[in-house]
DNA sequence: ATAGCGACGCTTTTT
DNA sequence: GCGTCGCTAT
């Protein structure tokens, strides 16, 4: 084939057994999206309609980067091909279908902010207690129960007896009833809906089958039980159903992910044939060696030898450091080494367990003039602003969405407050009708009688809107009017706040993503735009050109690869998280901890370092940990701990000490108490050294520039022995205390 | 109706 | 330590 890579005899095999069931098992960096987009390529050379061909990856990113490659491959019918997640796979097929399940085709999707909002009205409405029943946690029942296949009606039944159990499924109940009435559907409803679509219309079904004749499933280990039952109807009439997985790499058991789903493939498929990739080409040998190192505490695995051919690579650097600001300093400060030494900012990744993690490395990597971007978190559409501008386009789209109705009604302030809003709710609830609707018959609503006016100047308000969007204006106009008409724009102005500033810059980077949409979208439109919203996850949008490094937690990690590697915060506590070691399965989830140290060492290509902090502040508490048995179930030989205070067999010695159950739940104290987590405190490291200047360009009394911070005057110099810290006075961002050989201060 | 303040809960991970 | 929520005072 003039078109195939060089590939081994195994991926080869697995390229062209393209009939019936076949599992891969790919270890990590073993070559599977190659495998995967020649498999493809070699389809469509064979004849096969690249119309028939399903590809379902884990994220958008690698769906386009998919398409792509096999665009540069075979050159044609790549367009054809769908490839797409579960999530935007079940909207499409949703929105032609859904009107067979009575939805309207038009529907909007809830994110999680939305979900608990839902919940709390429901449970308000329902007179009950919302300390008893917390949205949080009804939502993760509900979600668990989706994620089964099992709607309201079968829950009730599968419930408990109790007065509390019953109340549960009866919240489930009406949540979905509020939903539909909404026309809206949850993340978890995207998949349920579509089962149920095909579950009850055969003929739609058939469609489907006969659409995808040749189906091929990646990340096949994070699957859940919804998603096997999508993907055994789909290919149920053809059985040429390719996955691909690695059980070592399962990382998502918390959000129903069911690992036997790979592991008893075979017994589902007992014809099915098993390929295993087992040669990485990504990783240094003592890397994978480990990785390798660390699995093999996990029981219950598919038999697996992953081996390279690579160079052995540099020992893993392993740092303890005092305290968790001078792990983020010091982290900050190898990787200036690093790119003095010739590497870009963009080989370099940060990885953490939690998310909260990324502000003390944000704030140095500031302080320090490194260009980052950080991965998840705070997600840019749950932002207030973002999210009212949101509001005010869905309820333009699709009117039936009372929970961005109740958002906008009174923003910017209208003098609509909660009591005529709560009369309006109840008049629509009472007559089945939309909150929306409720306001067009604003004069039938008993009680109301000062807000009618403003009420109706409000919806008199989304007409125009509505014309507006139905009369072909561009949907960035449509926008730009709101944020002026609405008086928003202006209230965030008269404010002149350093955060109003900020929300500011945020809505014009919405405007630009809008304006990006219309000119990438063969068919811009307002549903569009809002779907695509709201299926993005942050890790689309990462752009691989820009040199910068990257901070993300190891779950977001999953799928990409960094010539380095930091993982930080190796404690017990932190990595295995704490929720895991004190849980009621705890053999379970260390387990699944453990997948996840997996994921993040093979991350790596030729340098990894880990370090963990003494001392942490956590919650507005210190805590002091010890080092993660991650670290220390690496083959010492491995490892690297020079100029490091840690001696390998201090480390090695404390594994089996017994462990005090934290006080992390309930703190006694709210003060700044140190909680032991176990194990012994070490003397930490002071890492690499900073490289203190000889004298320094300026003095108390200059002005200089920094690059992020603008003019200031330097006010105060002192020599902190390794460094001068220097105090600033900025113009825009007032008085901040920087290191001199971080901050690279100009004067001007 | 709204601004301002204190209490509280939170941290696992995400489509 | 930080953001959200609910209560109170205006």
């Amino acid at each position: 084939m003039a078109f195939t890579q060089i590939l081994n005899d195994k991926q080869n095999e697995a390229v062209y057994m393209t009939e019936g069931p076949l599992l891969i098992l790919a270890g990590a960096g073993s070559g599977k999206t190659r495998v995967i987009t020649n498999r493809i390529a070699y389809m469509i050379d064979d004849g096969i309609n690249p119309y028939n061909i399903l590809a379902i990856t884990f994220t958008n990113k690698a769906a386009s980067e998919m398409r792509q490659r096999v665009d540069d491959m075979v050159g044609f019918g790549s367009k054809s091909i769908w490839v797409s997640t579960f999530h935007s796979m079940c909207v499409r097929i949703l929105r032609r279908e859904i009107e067979a399940l009575d939805y309207d085709s038009r529907f909007t999707i809830y994110d999680t902010d939305d979900q608990k909002t839902v919940i709390k009205n429901v449970v308000k409405r329902m007179n009950l207690d919302p300390k008893f029943y917390p949205e949080k946690q009804i939502l993760s029942i509900i979600s668990n129960a989706k994620e089964r296949f099992v709607g309201p009606e079968d829950y009730k039944k599968e419930a408990g007896t109790s007065i509390r159990d019953q109340k549960i499924a009866a919240i489930y109940e009406a949540y979905q009833e509020q939903l539909k009435k909404s026309n809206a559907l949850d993340f978890d409803d995207l998949l349920f809906k579509t089962v149920e679509l095909f579950q009850f219309n055969p003929d739609i079904l058939d469609r489907y089958q006969e659409r995808f004749k040749y189906i091929m499933v990646d990340e096949y280990q994070d699957t859940n039980h919804i998603q096997f039952l999508l993907i055994s109807q789909l290919a149920r009439k053809y059985r040429n159903l390719c996955v691909v997985g690695d059980d070592d790499q399962s990382i998502y058991k918390f959000r129903g992910a069911n690992i036997y789903n790979i592991l008893n493939f075979e017994e589902e498929y007992p014809d099915a044939k098993v390929i295993k990739l087992e040669q990485n080409y990504r990783s240094t040998k003592n890397i994978l060696a480990a990785a390798n190192g660390v699995i093999a505490h996990n029981r219950g695995r598919k038999v697996k030898a992953l081996w390279a051919d690579s160079e052995e690579g540099q020992k893993i650097a392993f740092h303890q450091y005092e305290n968790d600001h001078i792990e983020a300093e010091q982290t900050v400060w190898q990787i200036r080494k690093l790119f003095q030494d010739g590497y870009s900012y963009r080989d370099v990744a940060i990885l953490y367990r939690t998310n909260a993690q990324s502000r003390l490395f944000e704030e140095k990597l500031l302080m320090a003039n490194i260009p980052y971007k950080i991965v998840g978190g705070l997600n840019f559409y749950s932002r207030k602003e973002i999210k009212d501008m949101i509001s005010y386009l869905k309820v333009i789209d699709n009117g039936s969405d009372d929970l961005c109705t109740r958002r906008i009604i009174n923003v910017p302030k209208r003098g609509i407050g909660a009591t005529s809003v709560e009369k309006a709710a109840d008049f629509a609830y009472g007559n089945q009708m939309t909150l929306m609707e409720a306001f067009y018959n604003v004069e039938h609503i008993p009680g109301i009688s000062r807000a009618a006016a403003k009420i109706k100047k409000f919806t008199e308000l989304i007409d125009d809107f509505k014309q507006e969007a139905e009369s072909g204006e561009s949907i960035s106009t449509l926008y730009q009017n709101i944020l002026e008409e609405t008086g928003y724009l202006e209230e965030l102005e008269l404010e002149g706040t350093d955060e109003a500033e900020a929300r500011i810059e945020n809505l014009e980077e919405l405007k630009n993503k809008i304006v990006q949409y219309e000119e990438s979208a063969e068919e811009p439109t307002l549903s569009g735009l809002l779907e695509e919203i709201a299926l993005v996850a942050d890790i689309d949008t990462v752009d691989d050109e820009e040199d910068r490094v990257l901070l993300m937690t190891l779950h977001s990690a999953k799928g990409l690869e960094f010539p380095v590697v930091y993982m930080a915060g190796m404690e017990e506590g932190i990595f295995p998280s704490a929720m895991a070691m004190y849980s009621d399965h705890p053999d379970d989830d260390i387990e699944e901890e453990r997948r996840l140290c997996y994921v993040g060492i093979t991350r790596a290509k030729k340098r990894l370092f880990m370090s963990a902090a003494m001392q942490r502040m956590t919650r507005g508490n210190i805590q002091a940990n010890a080092i993660s048995r991650f670290v220390k179930e690496i083959p010492p030989e491995l490892m690297d701990t020079a100029g490091n205070a840690v001696r390998r067999d201090t480390v090695r010695n404390t594994v089996e000490r017994p462990q005090v159950k934290p006080v992390f739940a309930k703190p006694v104290s709210r003060g700044s108490k140190v909680f032991s987590n176990g194990g012994t405190a070490y003397m930490g490291s002071k890492g690499a050294e900073i490289k203190k200047a000889d004298h320094l360009e300026y003095s108390v009394g200059d002005m200089v520039k920094h690059i992020k911070f603008g003019k200031g005057e330097v006010v105060d110099i002192t020599d902190k022995g390794k460094d001068y810290e220097v105090t600033v006075d900025f113009e825009t961002h007032g008085r901040r205390k920087l290191f001199a050989s971080f901050a690279k201060l100009k004067k001007v």
